[in-house]
DNA sequence: AAGACTAAGATTGTATACAATCGCGTTTTT
DNA sequence: AAAAACGCGATTGTATACAATCTTAGTCTT
């Protein structure tokens, strides 16, 4: 029952979680015989998952010479963020259009929830950081767009999920975070699909420049 | 000096021009035997070349059933075609914005070549399909923005030129997309960024009306 | 001492062989 | 006669072996 996956699946499921929580850092070397030796089986399987990494970009290969965990500049994250904030206000747009009117109630159900863990002050990062996703995700899948979808989970997610892992979500920014979705949500309730384009973009922004400030202190500390 | 790539690439290579042009069609099988028989080697540079081609979507691979060529819906191209706009007309933007002067006078030249290769009504088809991918292509190029670049041209445009192929274009409408890409490169020479978005995406669009009705008369006729 | 060259080791690219899974035609059963 | 079950062939997934290429450490030259 446990596995309609190749092994090659498996590995590269591991290998993208690895990457992603920065278990692996940017720059590692991945050498087939290595991954043998902690996934086991044989070298085909290995190569191809590594493969499958580099089409989703989070490897770099040259050839004849191997594979390695990306490393992004910060110009390369800025590219990324541009084409994100795009893509994603633009579903936020079309979500405006499309969306069931169930689907927008369980997207407010989900916020009251976001709202509630706030309050409690328990509310772990790693939660809000899931529940950011999930926002994120649902509109996305409201788009009604797979190419899109493709394009944002499964391309351009996991390059922006490596670089904010690290750096803990700073203390007011989840209640601004919770305010800004809900506005998006009333608007894309009200089907006003501009409005939630443009509060979208602000967003979007917003978490970029959060982002930017932190890999500065980082770079300050280090 | 002709081979510094690995063969899996070659083939690679090969199969995406035989899918863009349509020798290869639409739902075409793609046994990795087969291609042993066709291009030599062994199967695994064979099976590394098909999962290249999955990871640009130009195939579609299914777990020990193989890979056949992509076959797209006329939803899902309309999804790409949704995507492109969007993409490109950001590209278009962020070309006014970035693009070097010297870069818009060779666009300027190159649309004064497509004028003259219109009025000579020699223009094959084929020139001006090539010449209109090069307009496109270096505006992406000057938006200056990586993965933009990469997602347009290593991700979309195969699947739209493998539609594109086949249909030819009308009469009227080179002369017709020649204007629009005129007004385009005015507007980025005047650094006019929201008109130049502006032009690109209706640009776009109506090149996707075209689409479309070419692709509902063969329907028709079938 | 710094840099270029060389050779050995390690790593990837390719070939071949075997095992697991799937598709499909035939048979069997209701 | 229609549907389900079976089995065979074909195809993919995996393992192992060999060849080509790169990396690195050491030596040699300037």
């Amino acid at each position: 029952m446990s596995d309609n996956l190749t092994l090659a699946d498996k590995v590269f499921n591991e290998l993208t979680t690895a990457i992603v929580r920065g278990e692996l850092s940017p720059g590692t070397r991945l050498s087939e015989q290595t991954l043998v030796e902690r996934y086991g089986g044989s070298r085909a399987p290995m190569r191809e998952a590594i493969q499958k990494l580099e089409s989703r970009n989070l490897v770099v290969r040259v050839p004849h010479a191997g594979a390695r965990v990306v490393s992004l500049s910060l110009s390369e994250l800025r590219d990324i963020y541009e084409v994100r904030v795009e893509l994603e206000s633009m579903a936020c747009r079309l979500a405006a259009q499309r969306m069931t009117d169930s689907e927008i109630d369980e997207l407010r159900r989900l916020l009251a929830e976001h709202e509630a863990s706030i309050a409690a002050e328990q509310g772990q990062s790693y939660y809000q950081k899931a529940g950011d996703l999930d926002f994120h995700y649902r509109i996305i899948k409201g788009s009604n767009n797979s190419r899109l979808h493709q394009m944002l989970c499964g391309e351009l997610y996991h390059l922006v999920r490596m670089y904010r892992y690290q750096t803990s979500t700073s203390n007011k920014r989840p209640q601004l975070a919770l305010q800004e979705h809900q506005r998006i949500v009333e608007a894309i309730a009200a089907r006003d699909a501009e409005l939630a384009e443009l509060l979208m973009r602000r967003h979007i922004q917003a978490s970029l420049t959060n982002l930017e400030t932190r890999l500065a202190e980082e770079e300050g500390q280090q």
